[in-house]
Order: structure tokens, then sequence, then C-alpha cells
DNA sequence: TTGAAAGCGCTAACAT
DNA sequence: ATGTTAGCGCTTTCAA
């Protein structure tokens, strides 16, 4: 069973006792093919269970219709967004090629690997790689970063006004009457200085200056654990933390030190990811509207392809708070 | 810049005033070319910038080399697999094609863009289509499936020896004194009837049939979450939980609930996801060990194809116990 | 509406 | 050691 050949075209053009053109036509949806014809092929080739072989497709048409998309395996709002994606890429004509980074797997690796494939454009999620490596790279296709603010001559960046998004989150803590609000940051982590910035923005615009905290945090459970630990001889009544995955470090080490989230301090994510919206964590956060920015990357990818005349290369979607259960005001 | 053609086989051969066919040899590090051939081939293809063309290669060569892997994006056991399959790979003279399940894009759908990619082989991560369709699969090109207990005549299956990792896991408990140890289980999670077999026998083994007690739960956090609370009425001195995402959401709400672990009530996960070994979660649990699945996962698969002969369709691996700080005697 | 022929970039079989 | 030829499965002229 497994050793018949594959069908090919040629095979259906002869069941079908048409030209090997007429059935190119037929299985790409093109017209120019009678009703009574694209029956016939449609037939022989579900008879055939003939499946066309997209390599070479593209190698005759020269394009691969491939959109390479970067990411991290282990980093859950990257989860999120290749979800946000595959959707977006539905109807589009275009596929997506994955390529993952793993702790063994470096981002040049996975990104090696998709121009092997010839995919026409790269979709970056939250690269490391730097500046002049994405900007070499931008010389020979199009790259749109995800999520990563980076400035360079060929390169598109679809990202969320992340200063505005801490800017929201101290405002809503603000708002229930905080006032000793300390930052758990990201570190080096794209995103990371923005939402310093915002926060020390929001703190200053609030008259809160001398308040201003920022603790050493990162992108992982463990950071966030660490840094709510540095916290404990010296608790503010709120804490903004960098990303959700972090806050729920925080959360942890709170629940185990009998600390009451939010009763005694106040807990804002930044991501919505999947983690912030369970039951149980129930996390207040800042949400990125995934929907908006995937949509965008790969509009932006497919009109670079399509040279699709676009005016700004940077494009900024505005977050939105989400008030769950982990705020509220200073007891 | 962009928009030079990118270099083929024959603008090397002409600059490097050999064939087509040497540059291929060349390219190929297939024997056959003189030195000096060799350096000339090697020096015009750097200087032109010229990658092979993959597809083209490969419609030639009648093969892809391709083997495509399905897996969760929001699982993160599958992403410690998939990161073992990448590094298994290397050095094998194939490539993964990865295909993410997500809440929008089913398996089926998953599976049917690795199809046209023309993959050789497949490795499903824990896949929930039916056995038949499976079967079905398996006929067309070699299945493997990991992480998952299914039985077809042409399936290749690579799994843990769940019941023995769940009989680890109540011995380990027993050992350290306890007997009223409960069973928070996965549903119809693939795994879960071998767990919760595996648990209900070795219960059974040290007489503690009077102690069974096998809680609903599921893979996530939230599914612990649920789990952990409807014990909370009735506390056993020990629990057993599916998988460790779901042991954090049990976590979790026995510290809300100012329950010790493991001073009150201890907790063995399953799987030593990544999840697992954070510093503030410090979880006992089940290790799968994911360096031989997904070795042998990859072997099985690259035999399928070379029709190296292969004895045994099952394997499955020995898990073993990893003991943290989430279990300790009863008090 | 249909078909014949050329060729995408490459490898394999066969010459030399 | 090197070159020539054919053709993988498809799309794309172009002609009928």
């Amino acid at each position: 069973m497994r050793d018949e050949r594959r069908a090919t075209l040629t095979d259906v053009a002869t069941r079908a006792g048409v030209s090997k053109s007429l059935v190119s036509l037929v299985m790409r949806d093109e017209p120019g093919a009678s009703p009574e014809t694209r029956r016939r092929v449609l037939d022989a080739a579900a008879a055939l269970g003939y499946h066309p072989d997209s390599r070479a497709r593209l190698l005759r048409s020269g394009r691969s219709r491939l959109l390479g998309v970067v990411f991290g395996i282990q980093h859950p709002f990257h989860a999120d967004l290749v979800t946000g994606l595959y959707s977006a890429a539905r109807e589009t004509g275009y596929e997506l090629a994955l390529s993952a980074v793993t702790p063994e797997r470096d981002e040049s690796e996975a990104i090696r690997g998709l121009l092997q494939d010839r995919c026409e454009a790269l979709i970056l999620l939250g690269p490391e790689s730097r500046t002049a490596a994405l900007t070499r790279l931008a010389e020979r296709l199009p790259v749109v970063v995800l999520a990563r603010s980076v400035r360079g001559p060929d390169l598109d960046v679809i990202r969320t006004a992340d200063a505005t998004g801490l800017a929201l989150a101290v405002d809503h803590l603000v708002a229930l009457g905080h006032r000793r609000i300390a930052h758990i940051d990201g570190g080096r982590a794209p995103g990371a200085a923005d939402r310093r910035r915002g926060y020390r923005q929001a703190m200053h615009r609030h008259g809160f200056d001398a308040e201003i905290r920022i603790v050493p945090g990162g992108l992982t459970e463990e950071d966030g654990a660490r840094a709510a630990e540095a916290l404990l001889g010296d608790l503010p009544t709120a804490v903004t933390v960098f990303n959700d995955r972090c806050a729920t470090g925080v959360l942890d080490v709170f629940n185990r030190n009998g600390i009451q989230v939010p009763g005694t301090v106040s807990v804002v994510g930044y991501d919505d990811s999947s983690l912030a919206r369970l039951a149980h964590i129930n996390l207040t956060t800042i949400a990125q509207d995934v929907p908006a920015m995937t949509r965008q990357a790969l509009a932006r990818a497919i009109a670079r392809l399509e040279d699709t005349p676009i005016t700004a290369r940077e494009s900024i979607v505005p977050p939105h708070l989400v008030i769950r259960g982990t705020s509220a005001p200073p007891s």
C-alpha cells in the first residue's frame, strides 16, 4: 500500500483523458476549464488520491508562498502568538513554516533552517539577535519583528506600546489608592526597557518619584520568585511585573509566605497569556492585542512580498488593562 | 540587493568553469572531484552566496528527508519533547518540519500541512486522533506515536511505562510512611488510563485497597486546582497527580488554603517538565526519559524509511523518580 | 476551452 | 576526474 507511487498530475491527466495543463488549472481553481472537464478531473484526482506536490509547484512558479516563523518553544506568550499567526494565515494563500528556538538550538540556527526552506519572508517573535544581524538578514528577504522594539532600515516592527501598558497598570493601581508600587522588571528581555520606562514615567506623572522601586526580575517563574523574595523584607502595597510567567512566580512566593493577594499586596502582570486567565491564578494583567498584532505581522510580510506600498515601518498596537482578582485597594 | 536573482548551480558552474555535475558533487560532499576543482567550486559558490535549493534537490532525488512533527503548542511537555527531537535530529541527515496544534487548528489540519510538504514520516506527540484515523494515516507513510499508547498494525509507539511511573510514585510515598494516598487523574488524556491503573495496582500491592481514591483532574493547572478544591474537605496525606502542570494547580490551591506541602500533604507530579524543576515549585515528580524517547522516535522513523528491520513496534521507556521538595513523611 | 512544449534547479545515469 | 543528457512534477507560455 505504502509502496504505490504517489499519483502525479500526469496520472490524473491520463485518467481523466485530458492534458496536464487542464488538470493544473483545475487543481488551482483557475478559470479556463469547462465545468464538464473540471468535474472529470476532480473525480480522477479523488479516485487516485492525488495531492499536488508543493515542491514541484513552487520550483516551477519560482515562489514558495512560505512565511517562516521563529519562536521560543518554552515561551507561553509565543504560543499565543503562533496560534494567532496560524489563524491570520488562513485564506491568505501563504503557509507558515515553524522553526523553534530551544535551549539547544539558537536563533541563528532556527533562521538558517527557514532560509533553506526558501521562505519568502520571516516573522521573528521577540528575537534575541543583535540589530546588526537582523538588519543584514533583512537585506536578503522581508523581516517582520514581532514583540520587540528594534530600529533597522529594512525591518518591519509590530509591537505593543509597552510603556503605555505599564502606565495603564500604574494608573489602575493608583486609582485604587496605591502609591507604594514596585516594578519587577524583565532585565534585558525584549520590551523590558520600555516597560521600565513606562513605569518610571507613570510614577513620576503621579508625583510618586520617591516611591519608584525597580527590582531585577526576568522572564521566568524562577526570576519572579527570586524577585518576590527580595521584596519580602520591605513589602510595597502593589507590584507590577514584567510578564505573567514571572508574575506567577511572584504569586507563588507570596502565597507560601502567607502574604494575601490582593489583600496585602496587589499584583499586575503583563501579556494576558493563557496563564493569567486560569481561574486559580486570575491575574490582573496588561493584555497585548494578539489578534491585531498577528494580523498586522502577516499583512506586513505579505505586503512587502507583493510590493504593496507601506508607509510606516513600525506599528505600535495599544494594549489594554484586564482587571481580574489580584488587584484591590490597599488595606 | 534583495532583487538579485539567487545564484543557481549553473551560475556556480559557469563561474568555476566546470560542469554542473561537478558542482553538484562538491556541494553534497560526494567523492569524485579533484581537490583543485573542489576548491574552485567552493570559492565560486562562496563568491556568489550560493545556497542549494532544497526543493529542487528533493524534487529530483524523489525524497524530502523531512520528518513531520505534530505537537501541541500550549503543552509544556511537548516543548521538552520538541527540544529533544531537534537535538536527536542533528547529524541524521533528516530535517524536522514542525506543525502545531492550536485551539483553532486541529490535529488533522496540522497533519494535512505536513503531508503537503511531502514529509517522509510523521512523529505525533500525544495525538488525539482516533486509532482508526492513525491507522489509515500509517498506510500512507511511517507514523511514530510519541507519548501515547495506541495499538495499530502499522503504528510505531514510543512511550513511557506509565503504570510503572505511578507505581514509583506510590512506592516512594509508602516508603515515607503514607497510606492515605489519592490520585488526581488525567481524564481521557493520553496516558491517563495507564497512570490510573498503575496507581490502583500499586495501592493494591501495598494492601491499601481501602484507601484508593481517584479524583477527576485533567491536564491543566485549572483542572488541578479544581481537583484540589474537591480534596479540601477530606485531605489525604499524599497526592499523586497526572502531570506537573496539573500539579502546580494543586500546589497553588493548597498554598492558598494554608495547607503545608509537604508538611500536611505530599504532592508528586509527572513529566519532570521544566515547570517541576523551578526552584520555587521544586516538585517531586516522575521523569519521562525525554532524550531516550526522542532518540528512539527519530531512530524508529528513520529505520522505517530505510527499511531497517525492526522487531518491536512498541517501545516502552522506563521512567524514574525525581525526589524534590514536595514529598516528606506524613506528620 | 484545450494541448504541446519548454523549463524551474537540481541529481543520476551514463558517457568520456 | 569530468561532462552530457534526461527528467523529477509541476506551471507557463503559446498555439490550436
